[in-house]
DNA sequence: CGGCTCGGTAAGTCGTAGCTTACGGTTCGT
DNA sequence: ACGAACCGTAAGCTACGACTTACCGAGCCG
């Protein structure tokens, strides 16, 4: 029953063209325009996404001139690493007892 | 451009009922029921859920009376977990770069 | 100053994932 | 053999997320 509710840094990455948009990042700095051309998606999509990513603490912005710049943010990205992890530490902890215990049935 | 497209283990765990499906089996087997007396959904939505970890090869299920156990499946767990490294390593790989030559720019 | 590029935002459409209710099939107990 | 418990599947609805087009502001260059 317990309604789970976290933060959930899982459906930031759960989008592949948000994926593709960190990959794309973790290449290189990149304005908007050019990050549109590399995906299969409209420029305005990719500004949508942007924002999520920035809102996460992800990514980051700077205006140079008519452009803006983006960049992957080391400690989001960290941050939401860890999170992720988290979530695997808590399955394999339990996990292994499982595959320990597997033939006897009782403890 | 590069029409992204892969097997996508991400969307698996991507819901978070699924995620709290797969915590659940990692304390230990249990039966549809007592899933959905853990969870507030509806036994056929876990039932629909545990049909996608199965196909996903997340989970086994084993006849037990008239009722059906889950257990999680190590093999599928850990291939799963590497498919998600996978790309924290493509990420954090030319991530590096970015972040040693930021230090370099700035101060 | 105009015109141009670049980018964010609004409004609206569309597809689909997730949930529920309803039904049918097995298996066990009595 | 009848009823109950347990589960999977079908059908349908609803909500939300992703995308597009259209519009507008902001900065550069002639």
């Amino acid at each position: 029953m317990a309604t789970y509710q976290e933060p959930d840094g899982w459906e930031i990455l759960g989008d592949p063209s948000r994926r593709a948009i960190v990959e794309c990042l973790a290449v290189g700095p990149r304005a908007v325009g050019e990050l549109a051309d590399e995906l299969p998606i409209s420029r305005p999509a990719v500004s949508q996404h942007l924002r999520l990513l920035k809102d996460a603490g992800l990514v980051e912005d700077e205006a140079a001139g008519t452009r803006r710049v983006y960049r992957l943010n080391p400690a989001g990205v960290a941050a939401l690493r860890d999170q992720l992890d988290m979530f695997w530490r808590r399955t394999l902890q339990g996990f292994q007892e499982i595959v320990g215990e597997e033939d006897e049935e009782k403890s």
